[in-house]
DNA sequence: TAAAAATACTCCATAGGTATTTTAT
DNA sequence: ATAAAATACCTATGGAGTATTTTTA
């Protein structure tokens, strides 16, 4: 089944990320404080999840596929929108006022 | 301590939604089939990972405080990017060509 | 044969449930 | 008195770990 009723952890893209920087499961494990099996897992969850292969063993590099690199924007857009949330709801609570807006989404 | 490394579930936004939907926790849990107990949770954990309060009784309804208020509107950014992401990437796998794109986040 | 991912387990934290109490009108 | 949220407590799932095996260049 794809696109079942999973929990969706923001932490996922995050790993996602990671791996796509490093091309590379353990290199993304250690900058993030996880075991190898963990990220292995999660990049799972994401496949599971999209019904699609995300990386591929190229030589001793994992490599986004064609899918996985559309994924990769949405990831990095979600990253980005849920801090922009913690920034801008935190201003918030504040006495501040707030000049602009933070805008890290990307518009086409 | 705000926002830790606390997992940020998808759903937590999605329940946050229905709760301004509803402006009740029970009517919100009911037709996203979860207990009135877990409702409340999920807001809270919302509360603790932003350090605001989202929701306040006015009356009988729970109606949101300003921070929950911007709040709500990137909670509706988050759940329509990731939808946009499961249709845009699924999309991709299949040999169809796109005219066009999904644009559902809003830009100022 | 070396470096990295997949797999097979184990454990425990926590998401979600039920039952009850508290709050507010 | 009633409707709804908060709280207390319990259970089961699955996220993350360790150890090992498989893969591939």
């Amino acid at each position: 089944m794809i696109g079942g009723r999973a929990r969706m952890d923001l932490t996922l893209y995050k790993t996602l990320l990671k791996v796509a920087k490093w091309q590379n499961y353990t290199k993304a494990g250690e900058s993030l404080g996880y075991a190898q099996s963990s990220v292995t897992s999660q990049i799972h969850k994401l496949e599971m999840e999209y019904g699609i292969e995300i990386f591929e063993r190229v030589g001793k590099k994992m490599s986004q596929t064609p899918a996985g690199d559309i994924l990769l924007r949405y990831a990095s857009k979600l990253v980005k929108l849920v801090e922009e949330s913690k920034i801008t709801v935190a201003g918030q609570t504040t006495g501040s006022f707030i000049i602009g807006t933070h805008e890290t989404t990307m518009c086409s």
